[in-house]
DNA sequence: AACCATCACAACCGCCGTGAT
DNA sequence: GATCACGGCGGTTGTGATGGT
């Protein structure tokens, strides 16, 4: 027998590996990444672990375009904090650091581009502070470089989709802020909590396919059951190839 | 149809803060 | 107080998907 188990795994996760991963965060609570990779055998840092939880995995998670508001929300805010995803992505239940990362870098720089066309280079129309002084991370953002001309510059931020939300005022954000702050933001979840459908409007991409359903579908119903019958890592895999081959033939 | 550019997303890496010993 | 292990965060890279030429 050869002795693979020490080598780490990188690269994509399969879905055994999220499957595994999901049934042990539901067992030892989403906290210890370390004893959790080593347990459950994914051969899998702690911290890959985490983020694939925390980026794909969770249920609470939203997928799908970022909203006008959303994408309003991240706009003010970044431009109130920089380049603190985690920070910003608490005030966007359901959207991860990651995501709101992503989403900046592609968005927002082309945007920034759109914006560095438009004003063009000799132009130069006293690059007006306005807000961005404080938007030190802004040093790292893609447009940084823009001829200094700041995301927020230009006092613009003309966003499609968001224009017509012109009504929308800053109160509004921060009421919805301290709403979804209220209700819904990080509520730790522990064992014994139940996130399972309450709540949590999450698809995941991969979900679509049918055998993720029966797979996740196993996983919710585990709820009351599992502190008399925990499911074997075994049991649940096998249950998922079977649930996987019989329903896709 | 083939190629290229861009987008969107997942994942890794390195650093830092914090708690345990 | 020093050290270590771990988790969290931000930056970066890799890759598949998509659209345009």
């Amino acid at each position: 027998m050869k002795m693979v188990h020490d080598e780490v795994r990188k690269g994509p996760w399969t879905e055994q590996e999220d499957v595994l991963l999901l049934n042990f965060v539901r067992l030892f609570g989403h906290r210890r990444w370390d004893f959790i990779a080593k347990v459950s055998g994914l051969n899998r840092t702690g911290k890959s672990c985490r983020l694939r939880w925390v980026n794909y995995l969770h249920p609470g998670l939203k997928r799908g375009k970022m909203t006008p508001h959303e994408e309003r929300l991240v706009l003010e805010l970044h431009a109130k904090w920089g380049n603190r995803w985690s920070r910003i992505a608490r005030k966007l239940p359901g959207r991860t650091d990651n995501e709101i990362k992503n989403y900046w870098r592609t968005h927002m720089r082309k945007k920034a581009q759109e914006k560095k066309q438009a004003i063009s280079p000799s132009s130069s129309s006293s690059n007006c502070h306005s807000s961005s002084s404080t938007v030190t991370a802004v040093d790292s953002s893609p447009f940084s470089d823009a001829g200094k001309v700041s995301f927020y510059d230009t006092g613009g931020l003309h966003m499609e989709g968001l224009e017509d939300e012109k009504g929308y005022s800053m109160d509004d954000i921060w009421k919805d802020i301290d709403m979804s702050e209220e209700n819904s933001i990080i509520k730790p979840l522990s064992l014994s909590d139940n996130y399972s459908e309450q709540g949590c409007n999450f698809s995941c991409p991969s979900m679509a396919s049918p055998s993720w359903e029966y797979c996740w579908d196993l996983l919710w119903k585990m709820d009351d059951e599992e502190s008399k019958m925990i499911f074997t890592t075994n049991q649940l895999v096998s249950r998922y190839e079977y649930g996987k081959t019989s329903l896709t033939g």
